[in-house]
DNA sequence: GATTTCAGCTTGTCTAGAGATGTTGGGATC
DNA sequence: GATCCCAACATCTCTAGACAAGCTGAAATC
């Protein structure tokens, strides 16, 4: 989850890209017929596969569609939501979220905005986490961004005398993410997770996913508790449900 | 939309229908390895691409998920909602409704059960349509199939008169459907459609589809108008929307 | 014991072909 | 004029490689 941004793009995320900035700017209209296979081969000088390969992922997203011995169509209607954020399991809490993505390529949540400061939490925290009145906690806060769209907003809060010198604290957490750090400080989490339905209050919040106050949102509450049923943190999130959404909401 | 299914299935559908398949009979479970690629290659003989598109089928569909350098995993949560049926536009009538899915490969609605008769219509499509009491309509009852699943009733309604001794009655109603066979009859015709969100009632048309009454389905009624005001169709359609959702549904 | 290195495995990207299959439109035929 | 045939072109399927990049665990090193 904390994975920087691949530095080489492949040549057909290059193709497809530049096809969707063409018909975002109107180059390509619903129903146009786009550049097919040999059309991209001859452009962009690929083999038939990558020139494919960049046609799909404009299919997988239903922005295209083929019609076999014809050739390749801007789609007249498209679909709103395309991606889901995969729940955070006891499973993948290894990596955090995974994003499931229609792509043969998968990609990740990346984190776009960091701080990381020490600074007492607010009661209801602080008191989850058992912290003596005046005792700082951890914040991490983080923004994710989607292809380059703010989706989610993070604030971890940790004892601070539980994290102090781990690698917690560092920008790159590490393999594993947060969690595998608390685990090796022996405080392997399992956590709680709720998530409401809400609309996005106006503030500093709204600005930062650069949502109108009043849009909906998913407020996710998390907890995560060491074996011993000591919680060592308090996750609050923010995410944008408009575009995205958590996955075992499909079954409501 | 009336095409036939293709009667040789390429092979790495066949794979990834032997895949699906294990996974539902619970021979692979959620978090299970699937066979990789190199597996593939030895267990069916094919080439490294072929054996990946297998695998990109499962991830397309949510159903599994890659991870570089370790597998191909049983996700844990997958969407409900996987396909959506594109709305049926202006552009795409003359081929019905096609389906958008996250496959590479599209596929198509399949007609699995038709019948076509005249007799009377009820009172209010017969209204519709300017017939005369004990005038009778052509009436196409028709099952829709996806992956062998009942998805879609459809009875169109149309004046017997207009359609006699044309294609219309066919059990293939020839290239570009019905509406294409009444442009040639020189009813070029413009519908309009409506979708209302409900729930299947008891009766013949639950056990068609094969859906407990109170499910929650679209019913569509589609009204078909030539260029002169005419109406010359009428189609009311049940789908289930458990899993299949209407495309334009998705701004609601 | 703790850390680092690395071989071996995995999936990801890409090539340069080949043949199959579906669509379209024009020309030959009736 | 209407129908049939076919060449051209499009996507679809598949092959047999190659190298890149990420992960894991064991061996070597500190």
């Amino acid at each position: 989850m904390t994975s920087s941004p691949r530095v080489t793009q492949p040549k057909y995320q290059r193709i497809a890209d530049d096809l969707k900035r063409e018909i975002d700017a109107g180059r390509y209209r619903p129903g146009d017929r786009l550049p097919g296979e040999n059309d991209l081969m001859a452009t962009y000088g690929v083999a038939r596969m990558t020139a494919r390969q960049a046609l799909g992922v404009l299919q997988g997203e239903g922005i295209a569609e083929a019609r076999r011995g014809v050739g390749v169509f801007v789609r007249e209607f498209r679909p709103i939501r395309r991606r889901g954020i995969q729940r955070l399991s006891d499973r993948t809490w290894g990596g955090g979220a995974s994003v499931w993505s229609a792509d043969i390529a998968s990609r990740e949540l990346a984190v776009d905005q960091l701080s990381v400061a020490e600074r007492e939490a607010p009661e209801q925290i602080a008191a989850v986490l058992g912290l003596k009145p005046g005792e700082p906690a951890c914040v991490r806060s983080r923004r994710f961004v989607l292809d380059g769209k703010p989706v989610l907003l993070s604030d971890s809060y940790l004892p601070a005398a539980l994290v102090a010198g781990s690698r917690i604290t560092d920008p790159d957490t590490g393999p594993g993410g947060t969690y595998a750090r608390l685990a090796e400080l022996g405080h392997k989490p399992v956590h709680f997770q709720e998530q409401i339905r809400s609309r996005m209050p106006a503030g500093d919040e709204a600005e930062r996913l650069a949502l109108a106050p009043g849009t909906p949102v998913f407020l996710v509450h998390r907890i995560a508790f060491a074996e011993d049923g000591q919680a060592v943190e308090v996750n609050e999130m923010v995410l944008d449900s408009a575009s995205y959404i958590l996955e075992y909401d499909f079954d409501a």
